[in-house]
DNA sequence: TCCAAGAAACAGACTTGATTGTTTGTAAAA
DNA sequence: TTTTACAAACAATCAAGTCTGTTTCTTGGA
C-alpha cells in the first residue's frame, strides 16, 4: 500500500512497521483485551514477524505503552482541531458533550478500560502515561475555557463541569459492559446531561446547529 | 479464629474455607489486580492449599466469578439496609450521593475495574454476572424511588439522576488511577454534583444531618 | 558510477518461567 | 467403611525474552 515501489529508505520501512505494529496493538486491545494481546498476536495482526516487533520495541510493556500513548496523542490532536473550529464558529455546549461522547465511545475509553488496571498496579507503566494524559486534558481545557469566556462564567466552574462531563461519559461507557444493547438508556442520560450543562452556560443559541448525534447503540 | 474447637462439621469446614478463599480473592483483585491474581496466590493468601481451592471451585474463572458475585451481593444487602433507615428517617439526596461514593470507593469499583475488561470479552463470565448486577441496581432503585416519591418527582426522572450519579462516580474512580493524590479535586466534583442533584429533588431539608463525609483522599 | 563493508531491519528458532488443570494420596467426618 | 475435605506432586501449555541467521539499505572509496 504505502511503498508501492521496491526501494524504500530504512527510515520509511522502520516507520511503517512501527505504525503497523502500533495500530495492530490498539486494534487487539480493543477487540480482544489486554490480557489476550500477546506479542505473537500483535506481530501476526500487523503482518510482520515477532522478530520485527522485538527489534522495534523493548518488550511487551513497551509496545503497549507506546500504542496507548499514540492513541492518546491522536485524540489530543483531534481535540485541538475541534477546539479551533468550535471557537471560530461559536459552538454550543451540546456540541461539546456530543463530541466528547463520540470520541470516548470511538474506542478511546474502551481501550482505556483495558489498561487502567495495569496502570493502577504498575507504577512504571502509569508514570509513562501520565504526561500524555495531561496533554489530553489540556486539549479539553482549550475547548471549555473558550465556552466559559463566551458565557461569562468562571473558568474554574467551567472546569468542574468539564471534568464532570468526562467522568459521566467514562461511567457510561463502563456501564455498557454489563448493560449492553440499551441505546435509549445512554441517549436519555446524555440528553439529561446536555440540559444540565446548558444551564451552567447561559448562552443564546447562535444558530440551530445539528446536534442530533445519537448515543452509540450498545 | 472461627473454629476454636477441634471437631467441626464438614459443612462448617467447607463453608469456612470457601469464605476464606473468596475473601482472599477479593483482596488480591483489589491489591494486585486480576492478571496478577493466580490460583496459587489465592490459596496462599487464604492459608489453604491449592488442592482445597480446586476442590471448591472448578477453575480460576469460577472462583473469580464467585468472588465478584459475593462482593456484589454484600453491596446489595448493605444497600437495602441503607434504604430502610434512609426511608425511615427521610434522608436527603446529599446523603445518598455520599453513601454511593463511599460504597464505590470502598473497593467496590476498584475491583469492578479489574474484571470489567474480562466481562467485556468473555461472554460466559459476563452472563454469570449480569443477574447479580441487576439485583444490585434494584437495591439502588429502592433508595431513589423513595426519594422521588417524597419529593413528588417522576420515578423515571429520579432513575435518570440515579444512573447519572452512578456513572459520575464510576468515572471519578476511574480517573483516580491517572490522577492520584488530588482529594480536593474529587471533593469539589462531588460537592458540585450534590448541588445538581438537590435541584432535581426540591425537598425542604428536614434536619441538618451530618453529611460532611469526605471524598476519599487519593 | 560502481562496489564492497557495515549497519539496520527483519525472520524465526530456542530457552525459560509461570500457571493451569489433573491426578494421586491422606486425614477427617458421616 | 464410605464419602467428603484437603494436600501436594505432575504434566502440558503458553508466552516473553534471548539469540542467531538472513535480507535490505547506507556509506565511503576506487
Amino acid at each position: 500500500m504505502t511503498g508501492t515501489g521496491k526501494r524504500r529508505s530504512q527510515k520509511e520501512r522502520s516507520a511503517e512497521t512501527s505504525t503497523r505494529l502500533i495500530n495492530a496493538t490498539i486494534d487487539l486491545l480493543h477487540d480482544r483485551g489486554l490480557v489476550r494481546t500477546s506479542t505473537s498476536e500483535i506481530a501476526r495482526a500487523a503482518g510482520v514477524s515477532r522478530g520485527a516487533l522485538t527489534h522495534h520495541f523493548a518488550g511487551r510493556e513497551a509496545i503497549i505503552s507506546a500504542s496507548v500513548a499514540a492513541m492518546l496523542s491522536k485524540a489530543t490532536r483531534d481535540l485541538h482541531r475541534f477546539a479551533e473550529t468550535f471557537i471560530a464558529r461559536g459552538g454550543s455546549s451540546d456540541e461539546i458533550v456530543d463530541y466528547i461522547w463520540q470520541m470516548m465511545d470511538d474506542r478511546l475509553f474502551y481501550v482505556t478500560m483495558e489498561y487502567l488496571p495495569e496502570a493502577r498496579h504498575n507504577p512504571d507503566f502509569r508514570a509513562e502515561l501520565i504526561p500524555t494524559v495531561r496533554d489530553f486534558h489540556a486539549g479539553l481545557d482549550a475547548i471549555w475555557t473558550a465556552l466559559a469566556t463566551r458565557a461569562g462564567v468562571e473558568p474554574d466552574h467551567a472546569r468542574i463541569v468539564m471534568n464532570a462531563t468526562m467522568c459521566l461519559v467514562r461511567g457510561m461507557i463502563s456501564q455498557t459492559v454489563l448493560r449492553p444493547n440499551d441505546p435509549a438508556y445512554y441517549r436519555d442520560m446524555l440528553a439529561f446531561w446536555k440540559q444540565q450543562v446548558r444551564q451552567q452556560f447561559p448562552i443564546e443559541a447562535p444558530s440551530s446547529h445539528d446536534s442530533r448525534l445519537k448515543a452509540g447503540a450498545r
